[in-house]
DNA sequence: TTGATCTTTGCAATCGAGTTGCGTGACAAG
DNA sequence: CTTGTCACGCAACTCGATTGCAAAGATCAA
């Protein structure tokens, strides 16, 4: 895995203290994380740097957003080499038992056969039910 | 197509004045309705009132609620036959340029092949882009 | 018909995630 | 050192969603 100067460095996104907090934090997660998460594991941080760093993040392809419908949006590293590109697409899950929301880089993603004349740019694709920790 | 009678019997919720305005509304309408977008529509009717109806049709499966990342939940009237299981999962599409989100029933849904153990049970699945109004 | 009971409605207040304005301080170029 | 740019922290604000409460309406048994 990238270090987070690595990734700074890469993305063209100058180093400071709070984007080093912030990035490290998201790293360390295996689930993605809201701005209330973030808020809350670093205390001394405040909410409108962490908010207008993850702005920056997402702006230069350092993390990617994901609307998972818990009111709040979360927010997820990218991959290596993500461009946030249609070909970066991929599925989200969201467990209704423990709330964790993340990345499936793993599952394919099937091309969706839009009508006549549509444009796909973007997705936001979230499946919703029980991760392999809740399902019995 | 059903009339708002038939289909509050059907699903059996009382019929009100309130409920009939705002079903009669979410049927006329080609693009799903933002909590807004019908108290825009029905200046008469309080907005806790249309909130609660949404609640109502949502949990008796007449609407289904759609988060296509506008900030605002919209609702669609479910397709006849409905029970919001997973076999009803449809993809939804969110126009970039005119704003206006609708279901596209018409596009099959892939099925997902999840991670051993993943369980769906919902899905909130919306592509985003251009719609053939506004696809030059 | 009447009175008790449950539901729906309207109004106002509140919540909370997200966002913004602004002054201070860090840093870098000149 | 001087100046300009940018990041930061704090407080205030926005706005969609939600709730408390009392009045109005529907329901039903007697
Ligand atoms: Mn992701
Ligand atoms: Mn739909
Ligand atoms: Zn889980
Ligand atoms: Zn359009």
């Amino acid at each position: 895995m990238q270090t987070v100067d690595e990734i700074l460095k890469i993305k063209n996104v100058k180093n400071t203290a709070v984007r080093t907090v912030v990035l490290r934090h998201l790293l360390s997660q295996e689930k993605a994380q809201s701005l209330k998460d973030i808020e809350n594991a670093l205390i001394y941080t405040d909410r409108s740097s962490i908010f207008r760093t993850l702005k920056t993040f997402e702006e230069n392809k350092i993390i990617h957003s994901i609307e998972d419908g818990s009111g709040m949006i979360k927010y997820a590293v990218c991959a290596e080499g993500c461009n946030c590109d249609p070909k970066d697409l991929h599925y989200h899950f969201y467990c209704n038992n423990c709330n964790k929301t993340f990345c499936l880089f793993d599952v394919p993603f099937q091309n969706i056969e839009l009508p006549e004349n549509f444009k796909m740019q973007q997705a936001n694709m979230v499946v919703k039910g029980l991760c392999n920790n809740c399902n019995d």
